[in-house]
DNA sequence: TGATTGCCCATGGTATCCCATAAAATACAG
DNA sequence: CTGTATTTTATGGGATACCATGGGCAATCA
């Protein structure tokens, strides 16, 4: 497989009035170079948060469903869980989607929705709860590298 | 094999006084794409839901039948199974099908329809009844991703 | 002929398309 | 390097097309 350009950084963007939320010009791109103008989303099963990525991601969503015995238990929930929960998004002319009304209610989303670069996909959040989660991944990380520096805000550079 | 775009995510649709449901416009696409307004329809027989494709997975059908010794007992199995009891339903000129009524009896639908995608498939349920699944399903799936990492058979890299 | 099935039109609500504008990023010239 | 021109982004809002749904009517069949 061929390694995709990756989801990085975090975008805060507005949800407008008919609950529009413009996709962050890097990551249109990158799902553009994938083929379509198009997301795909479904609530986290680990958090308060919106699972969302690329055709790629969908594939590999869909080859891991394809790849197990279809007459068995184990293809049947990957299906329901992974496929039956993912919604399809296109974007409009200007780069917006419509998140269901749904999904922005499991993620805490209202006015304001933090698109998080993942890698292979990435996530939406409620702005202040994804700082949070942020600080918990920071501390968590810094103990298991051992290397407790002071957080220098920033620019790792 | 190409790869065929999947039937994703969930619809609920009402069945009107006629028995009538509109079959969700990203189905219709599909199927369409397949190269029928129509899709074919049987009863599952791993619980109360009707399991439904188009030209494609009857095709798939097919080939799984065909490819067993006509005169073994196999063959006939299948044959019973998956083709004797599957039907062809047409989409009116709005995109809507008639089931039969065995089929919604055994899917226990009443007033509304459930349409989730299964990937090279769909199934028709009875909402709640689907809910009740689903949430199996994602608990069954969060920890078979959680703990086990795919098997490693097929070199996926 | 009564019931069923398929075909056609009507409608409210929603999502999409399209244009406009302000803010931000980038390119460019001096 | 600094101020200005040009191009992207993000956002707002009106117009439009599509979708799910309901009902009428004609053809079909028992």
């Amino acid at each position: 497989m061929k390694f995709a350009r990756p989801f990085l950084s975090t975008f805060v963007n507005k949800v407008d009035a008919k609950g529009r939320v413009s996709v962050p010009a890097r990551f249109r791109d990158i799902l553009e170079a994938q083929g379509a103008r198009a997301l795909y989303a479904r609530a986290s099963t680990s958090g308060p948060a919106v699972v969302a990525g690329g055709l790629s991601w969908m594939e590999q969503l869909h080859a891991e469903v394809a790849a197990h015995d279809p007459s068995g238990e184990v293809h049947d929930d990957f299906a329901y869980a992974l496929l039956g929960d993912t919604v399809e998004l296109s974007l409009d002319g200007e780069g917006r989607v419509g998140f269901p009304e749904e999904l922005m209610r499991h993620a805490g989303v209202e006015g304001l929705a933090a698109f998080v670069g993942m890698g292979a996909y990435f996530e939406i959040w409620e702005p202040r709860a994804l700082e949070v989660r942020k600080a918990q991944a920071r501390l968590a990380t810094a103990e298991r590298r051992g290397k407790l520096r002071l957080p220098p805000r920033e620019g790792s550079r």
